[in-house]
DNA sequence: TCAGTGATTAGG
DNA sequence: CTAATCACTGAG
């Protein structure tokens, strides 16, 4: 059986609009601090797609911080924001397209900081490799769910077209 | 509706 | 060095 198996390298290195959507419905597997491991299905996402999009941390051009976001598909990218929270996100496509996606939800966790604060996800996961790490990985479930999509959340700065793009996907 | 809280970034 | 900004959350 295909399920319960770790999403290689090439799930990631697709473009993050073909990327993200197809996240929904499959497991983010994550290794707890006392060595357990927690499986929780992905609800919601949103694709930040390239420098020439405004809403992407990307668009300025590479900085340390957003350096993995130009490493090849599968990378995590992880950053904290309004001093509390850490957000994680899976790099998408080939190298040198920086594209991410933004995990916004699981089951047991709406919310993008609540579910970093509640899986232990924090900056010591930046630029872990979902291919090969031992810590956090996506597993396909056989299961293919459907979705809805809307503008994404927290880009009103972007400015018209970037805010209105149906980039966010939920599950339905 | 709005304050909290601190890394990141551009600019002097 | 300064100061603005910020892919959020929880209280009220």
């Amino acid at each position: 059986m295909m399920n319960s198996s770790r999403l290689g390298r090439d799930f990631y290195i697709r473009d993050v609009l073909e990327v993200a959507p197809g996240l929904i419905g499959k497991s983010l597997v994550v290794r707890f601090p006392g060595g357990s491991y927690g499986k929780f299905s992905i609800i919601e996402v949103e694709a930040y797609r390239g420098e020439e999009d405004r809403a992407c941390h990307a668009f300025k051009g590479r900085t340390k911080r957003t350096e993995i976001m130009y490493a090849e598909g599968g990378h995590v990218y992880v950053y904290f924001v309004y001093g509390m929270y850490w957000m994680l996100n899976i790099v998408t496509s080939t190298v040198n397209e920086p594209q991410a996606i933004l995990i916004r939800g699981v089951d047991g966790f709406t919310g993008p900081g609540r579910l970093t604060r509640g899986l232990g996800i924090d900056g010591g996961f930046y630029g872990e490799d979902l291919a090969s790490s031992g810590r956090i990985w996506i597993e396909n479930t056989g299961e293919n769910p459907g979705y809805i999509t809307t503008p994404r959340i927290g880009i009103a700065y972007a400015g018209a077209p970037w805010t209105g793009k149906p980039w966010r996907f939920i599950i339905k």
